[in-house]
DNA sequence: CGCAAGATTGATAAAGATCAAGCCGGGTGG
DNA sequence: CCACCCGGCTTGATCTTTATCAATCTTGCG
């Protein structure tokens, strides 16, 4: 059952680590996230400057945030794993002040702010349950500046793979020390800040040490401590699970 | 009157850009930041790892978030000011996972979890407004990835002093092109990710340019236009609240 | 087959880090 | 009151990391 939601309705899976839902809970979630459609890859979701067009939920797939800037380079803000997004705070800020993309196929349910609204009076937990993911969340932009702004190119990389790595086991789509990354050497220099050709040395560099492999959008992380220890990564900051912390 | 609680009270006034405060509220948020105490400059408030002590409310002063990494390096990962803090987040997350520490003497009220809980019942306009801050303030963390991931070193220290100097402005503390800001070139290295030494020479470049000029812990931005289209910023993300917006 | 996107390689240039001094100004102790 | 000390600022020289430029290679796919 629980298992059965976990690929169902990663939204639900992700709310079930903050808060308690009742079957009411559940049943307003699974209303939120019925009417998905799928987007293809590359494709924008929202545009910077104009008003949002509502709150995607992801539900498969990987979304992303990025800016460009005047020089013309794509900054990639953060990468959305199934589950995340909801960009709730659409009910406050006017503008979008970055742009939202798919990077792969993608199941997105997209609500209304009203309907979340509405949420807000029948459904509290729910309410509550959202800001802490999102208070989670926060944890994670913050490491983002602190690996970018001190880490050399080869850490950095690795650090990201880390991260995205405890992501995606955290929603169980890593089951063993491999997983599926529909990124190109360039969304992953966009992400962390190099060119995509230094990217690529440094991916080199990680795949001679033995750490890890990346061919055909395929992650295969060979030594994680080793990973770990390299790249300066410790998961506190992602605040998993207690009780999921130790089945990693 | 409003005047009056602008410098009074930075928290009623940054809530009051979100949420319509009625009378019982904001006696509630005076009660909140009545037993406030000064806390000299370079102090620490948190310690990552630790639980963290309680929901700090900066009333005057500056507060930043660190980082230390493995490699020495301490990162600042942004910076706080009057109003702005009330770490709404500790309710959710154990530990810290950054270090909180005072950049300047500061005028601190720290209050429990508990006490923000009761709020939660009893005022929930304050809790709206505080999570719409909250929001507001993500978008700074963005910008923050974007700026030091994808800005040369003069251009992003540029950036920072423009945003410095909206969300100064913002607050009243910033009255004509020039204001207090305690922090040292090695701060700011910290802050934009480049060693004490570059910022220097950043900083003289600024100069040079006829830009701003930044002695004894005063910064004067001469000429705001140019240096926020060589700095390739816009205030957009910041979301300043509209009435406002004209008056900079 | 041949194209196009992505990956790879090598050579060179620029940005930024590091190392090593010197300077300047405010605070302290004799 | 002055010497000195120390933190922060400044400068110059050199080294490392990363960007840029220019190809070439590989591979999936129409």
């Amino acid at each position: 059952m629980l298992d059965a939601f976990r690929f169902k309705n990663p939204l639900i899976n992700r709310l079930k680590n903050f808060v308690d839902l009742s079957n009411s809970d559940v049943a307003a979630l699974s209303d939120l996230t019925a009417n998905s459609r799928k987007v293809e890859g590359r494709v924008d979701l929202e545009r910077e400057g104009d008003e949002p067009r509502g709150i995607h939920i992801l539900l498969s797939g990987i979304v992303c945030r990025y800016k460009m800037l005047s020089n013309g380079h794509r900054r990639i803000i953060t990468f959305l794993l199934p589950g995340e997004l909801c960009d709730v705070h659409v009910r406050v800020l006017r503008r979008m002040d970055h742009d939202l993309a798919t990077m792969s196929i993608c199941d997105i349910s997209t609500v209304t702010p009203r309907t979340i609204a509405k949420l807000e009076d029948e459904h509290p937990n729910i309410m509550r349950g959202l800001a802490s993911a999102n208070f989670a969340f926060e944890s994670i932009l913050r490491e983002q500046i602190a690996n970018i702004g001190g880490r050399e190119a080869e850490p950095r990389l690795g650090h990201l793979f880390c991260e995205l790595y405890y992501r995606m086991k955290m929603i169980g789509l890593s089951g063993g020390p491999s997983f599926h990354l529909p990124l190109t050497q360039n969304d992953l220099g966009d992400a962390i800040g190099i060119t995509a050709i230094h990217a690529n040395r440094s991916l080199q560099s990680l795949r001679k040490a033995g750490l890890l492999t990346f061919d055909g959008r395929r992650l295969t992380i060979i030594d994680l401590p080793r990973l770990e220890k390299f790249s300066d990564f410790t998961p506190g900051y992602l605040h998993l699970p207690p009780m999921k912390n130790g089945g990693i």
